[in-house]
Order: structure tokens, then sequence, then C-alpha cells
DNA sequence: CGAGCTTTTGAACGCAGTCAACAATTGTGG
DNA sequence: CCACAATTGTTGACTGCGTTCAAAAGCTCG
């Protein structure tokens, strides 16, 4: 069930190809894109506020954050990443970073220097539509937790931010039976709902009581989808998965 | 201090060339997009969630709001645009829209067939670029939003937004002796932070009496930009405006 | 086995929501 | 231009969701 034993190329191709066919020739440019690997632990940022990268990490194996801090050193979680994705793809056109990303447990991700993604996009056109799509579908993302956050109560909110990870790892193959890994703590979790920890602890304790989660470790069993997609007013129109997302 | 007497085209050209440098040959090309224009009431959507449009919209005078409701009817608004905003560039490459988009006021927009759009980046890849870049700055913005939302108390959220309105409203020449129009009642500024009407008004009430911001109307003024600036957290790199954003 | 992190629990507090009424403003038709 | 209706803004009282602080219990890993 992990995610690593591909090449990047084709990492990419499987993503891209679930929405765009791809000519041969396209994706021999994808898989011809020069990727230089690395494995980091866990909190390392990959790229910090301020930055003014030149190249773009596609996460290889494991999960990265998106976060924000106030001035105060409250953060928030603005965004989940797995395996397939471009966390800071936005860096192409947009020369400074303004957010952070780090792992969330050791990862392997794979730098694409963007001198060489923007040669591919120029010579494949319709490879840059489907990148800007890759962005758009965060945007997405963002509009939803938005929501999410905003007018949602803790209980919906956990779980909503439950179903859309079940959506999104079905979509990549890292569901096996109802169930994924998550390897975030309480803390974390907080942070990706707006809420304090101890709060997302109880509202979790809740959820597992009323039968619509259960964890063992970093391992998230969802029992009864019905429930959980109910319990947390979800549709999974703003994925974007176009082939269904439900079942 | 209005922007409509401008053609569609120019409103495009100056947005677009705050950041790039357009070649005249690309301007002719914007100048040239066959434009409808309508005027439209307040609340009247432009588009409404699951809709496949086959065009874009270009604000041309007045203010939109991009919004989404829960299912018991909730709504929160994730997104306001002003003149010369595309509000569902988006929708070039999402089949479906996944949110509602509204006037906040009377306003008047103009709209853009995909196709004609389609047809310009492909002679342009400088202007698909560009249009990449804006849903790009979107996207950075709806991250701020969930950071203001997720993690700022009611009192700094109000004024983050009202940082975030001036500067944005200054970059398009709509902002004079630190005063600008937000034809938005208190129920709507409510949805935009995510709290309820009644907290709002006190929460402004109070920025009113803190000597952060004065109102008339629908006219707001900023007294000291510093203080609101304090009180917001704000700092405009997520603007990504390049050419400043403070003074 | 002990150090350090993570999860869990309890108690007190407070920010913000809800409900309901009233005041002020805006808009409309006569 | 006025009178009335409708919307918007303001206030008070009460409630509750979620925070904070602090401590205890469970895990994980050297």
């Amino acid at each position: 069930m992990t995610a690593g034993s591909h090449s990047p190329g084709t990492l990419m191709i499987r993503k891209l190809e679930s929405i765009f066919h791809l000519s041969d020739e396209e994706k021999q440019a994808l898989r011809d894109l020069p990727v230089q690997v690395a494995n980091l632990k866990a909190d390392q940022d990959i790229v910090r506020l301020g930055d003014r990268p030149s190249q773009c990490c596609l996460i290889l194996n494991g999960f990265t954050c998106v976060y924000k801090l106030t001035s105060d050193g409250k953060r928030q979680i603005l965004a989940l990443h797995v395996p397939g994705d471009i966390p800071d793809l936005q860096s192409l056109h947009l020369r400074v970073i303004d957010n952070s990303i780090a792992p969330i447990s050791p990862c392997t991700v794979g730098f694409i220097q963007h001198k060489d993604l923007r040669n591919v996009c120029e010579r494949y056109p319709r490879l840059t539509a489907a990148f800007w799509r890759e962005t758009l579908v965060d945007a997405s993302i963002f509009r939803e937790w938005l929501l999410n956050i905003g007018r949602r109560e803790s209980y919906s909110r956990m779980a909503h931010l439950l179903c859309e990870l079940l959506t999104r790892l079905k979509a990549v193959k890292l569901v096996e039976n109802d169930m994924f890994d998550l390897p975030v703590t309480q803390a974390e979790l907080a942070d990706l709902l707006g809420t304090s920890t101890v709060h997302a602890n109880r509202v979790l304790q809740v959820l597992r009581a009323d039968g619509l989660v259960q964890t063992k470790g970093a391992q998230v069993t969802i029992p009864d989808w019905q429930k959980l997609k109910d319990a947390g007013d979800f549709d999974p129109l703003y994925l974007h998965l176009e082939r269904s997302g439900a079942e």
C-alpha cells in the first residue's frame, strides 16, 4: 500500500491521466523530467514563507501539509497533500511563496526545476492545462475548507475532513477495506480543523463512540461510509475527480 | 471613482499589465475578445453550484462574492471580487462549478466565451501564464482566509478583512483618502467572517470605538492604517501585488 | 526502564451564538 | 413628498460550544 515503488514520472502520469488522455509523447516528456529525490523527516520544512524557490516538489511517498502561522504563533494547516501531488506548483508563477510546507510524517519528495517544467509546458500546451487544472482543484479544496471551518461545528467538521481523506486516498489507491493510514497527531488534527487540541480529542472520541470512525495507531477505519458522509455533510463534487468520487 | 468607464479589454489589460509586460499584439488580442455585457441586480446568481458554463464572467463594475452553503443553509462567503477580476476563471478547466457567485450590489459584468479565451491562450502562451497566475492569487487569498477564519478571533479577523479590502481596492484605484465603498450588509459581513450577524455588529462597533474604522452608509474610512494593520495581523505578501501593497 | 511525546480527563472560564424585541434606515407607491 | 413597508442595524438576556490550564495516564523508543 505504499506509493513509493513508482518512478516520479509515472506517478504524475497516473494522476494527470485520470482526467486527461495523454499522448505517448507527452507521457515520455513527463518521464524524462529530471527529478532530484530526497527523503525528509517530519517537521523539516520543505519550503518556507518568503522563499523564492526555483523548483517544485512532487510528493512521492508520505504526506505533507501546507500551513501558515499567525503572528502570535497559532498554526493553521491549509492543505494536506498525498503522493502524486505538487504542493508548491503555484511557485511556477508566483515569485514568493506565501506559506510553508512540511512533511507530517517521514516522506519522500522529488524536486523538479521550474525551467524543466516550463519547458515541457511550452512544448506540450495540454500539459500546461493539466498542471493548471491541478492548481484549480487545490483552490477548490481551499474553498470547501473555508466553508467547513467557517460554518460547520466541530463534530461535522471532523467528519467532513475524514470523508475527504478517504475519498482522495481511494483515488490514489491508498485505501484498503475502508482503512487508511493517517500519521497525524491530534495536535495536527486540531491545526487542520482550527480547534484546540483538547477539543479535537473530545470530538474524535464522540465520533468513535457514534461508530463513525475507528482508530488504531495511525490507522483509521471508516465502518459506515453513509453515516460519516451524512455527519460531515460531504459531497465530493469539489474534488473534481470526474469519475465518481462516491460509491 | 467608478471603474465602469473603461472598456472590458482595457480593464483586463490594466490588471494583467501591473505584473506582466504585454506586447501590443497581446493587448490587441485582449481588446478584440468578444464580450457580452450585462447589468445585474444584487443577489441574482451569476453562476450556481453544479453549473457547466461555457463562458467566464469579468467584473466590470461593482462587487461580486463567491459563496457556498451547508446543507442546513448556513452561508460562507469564500471570496470577494472587484472590477477587473474573473471570479469563475476556474471553469476554463473544471467542467463543473463547485460554488455559486452573486453580485453583492448591483453590478456590471462581461461574459467571455471559453472558446475565445482558449483561443487567445493558444496563440499567446504568455497570456495563459497571466491568467493562470490570476487563479493562483485567488488561491493564495483562500489560504490567508483559512488562517484568518481558523485561527484569528473575530476582532482581529474583521480588521484583517478590512486591511485586505483597502489594499486590493487601492490596487484598482477605488480608494480615495483612505476611504472606499463597501456596499455590504452586516449579514454579509458575518458570512464573510464566519460569525453570526449579531456578533459581526458588535465587533464592528468595537472597531469603531477603537478608532480603527469609520463608516457612513456604505462608505468605509480607515483613519489609522498602522493600527488597523496591527490589529489585523496583516501582511500583504499573500496578495502578490509585487509593487508594494503597503506604504 | 525511564524520558519525552501524545492522549485523555476535569474544571472553570469566555467568546460567540441564539432568540427576541426595538430603532434606524432605505425603498416604494400613492 | 409623505406614509408605510421592508430591510438593516442595535441592544439585552441567556445559553452553549469550545478554550485554557493543569494534571494524569498511555505510548514509543532509545
